[in-house]
DNA sequence: CCTACCGATCGGTAGG
DNA sequence: CCTACCGATCGGTAGG
């Protein structure tokens, strides 16, 4: 929000230079309020949040992850709950973000529903399951410790994210690619590629590649001969 | 355990006829011990821990709906995490049982592998979202609180379960009805069935055979023409 | 952002 | 299964 204001006071207040020896935690003092220790903080909790889920997690285990003592969460959070906010806010924009950004380049190439839809499952499954994607899985799973108000403000985000797949989506299904009730099958598919957090190992077995694979082999019909597109 | 014991005492020390006043909750002092509380406990525990998560409940809050008081929960079991596991025993148990009843029924008339998947994803979302099943979505969100060795047990318990999803999963794939890797489709297949906890809404929309219909139609290519059976 | 601290709650136990 | 209770932890705040 108004964290550039912040951002920017600290490049003039920092000496820019090198040379601090600089605690493991502790940030320098002239990178204080800069927003940084935010990000750290938000960072934090999110993996934390992931791990040990929202009300397995105290306040003073995000202080310590981030470097902090007991009560400073609560200089930049005035609650735990918005620090939940925060992650899930922070993990949907950038999901949206990414999508947004990837149809726009893939669009000029090549429309192919059936490319968009490995597209927008590819990049899914690498925000609910790549390096550092802790937020998205925390949006999903923890979302029962949202307030209402929350929740409320969330669900037009995840109806802006849902928007994105839902032209591919009714491409398809129009194609006769994707069988059934459009709505229930986006709600089918989300939830084949949301509960890949379970149960994925991606020290083992199958890539994100051949899940993305799998999921667009599964999910879709294949075009009936090659007649349907011309009869 | 050893609770049998315990269960005689009772009767000879009870004053065995009617005649109290009784607050509410409390049930006759002869039906005390007799293993009725413990399955109080244990669904009040499943409902609970649904509705609010493991951590977010306490064991006060559970002894609370099963009309004891504060410590009483700990004289049916030794902690917390114990009636989680038996929250969770107790749910896979009886879906394997279903389940297990179910296909022997229906093996009886018509072995069709697509009419024994429908059988198996309807009662999928009975147990999920069916009236009083708490105990299964208990079990798919919250075994983050299990200590390794309950994990481990209730994984055998989880294999029983896929182990009779499976000949009829390879089925649907020899026939080319399923695509791609078993593996991956049983996983994927699972998720889009145990996502519905999360935004299923009984009071409207698709009722649980629409549910069930629309998975069918999803992931079960149409039969090519009518030709593959017979080449 | 740290220090010191508060009130509340929690899992669990003793002792009957 | 109740009563009374303990030690630990937790979210949050004051005051700097």
């Amino acid at each position: 929000m108004d964290q550039t204001v912040a951002r920017t006071r600290s490049v003039i207040t920092a000496p820019a230079a090198a040379k601090r020896p600089r605690g493991r935690p502790r940030k320098t003092p002239d990178e204080r309020d800069d927003g940084n220790r935010r990000v750290e903080l938000v960072n934090a909790a999110a993996r934390l949040f992931r791990r040990k889920g929202f009300d397995g997690t105290s306040t003073r285990d995000i202080a310590a992850a981030a470097g902090m003592h007991n009560g400073s969460p609560f200089y930049h959070f005035k609650s735990k709950g918005a620090l939940l906010y925060a992650v899930m806010d922070e993990g949907m924009r950038s999901a949206i973000a990414r999508q947004t950004a990837a149809l726009e380049a893939a669009t000029q190439s090549s429309p192919d529903a059936c490319a968009l839809l490995r597209l927008l499952i590819r990049n899914h499954f690498d925000v609910l399951l790549g390096p550092g994607s802790d937020f998205i899985p925390v949006m999903l799973y923890e979302s029962r410790s949202l307030t209402t108000r929350q929740r409320t403000l969330l669900a037009k985000l995840q109806g802006d994210y849902e928007a994105l797949w839902q032209p591919v989506l009714k491409a398809l299904s129009k194609k006769g690619r994707i069988k059934g009730p459009v709505k229930l099958a986006r709600l089918l598919i989300f939830g084949a590629l949301n509960w890949s957090v379970q149960w994925f190992d991606a020290r083992k077995g199958a890539s994100l590649d051949d899940l993305a694979d799998a999921a667009i082999t599964l999910f879709v019909q294949a075009p009936s001969s090659t007649r349907q597109s011309q009869p």
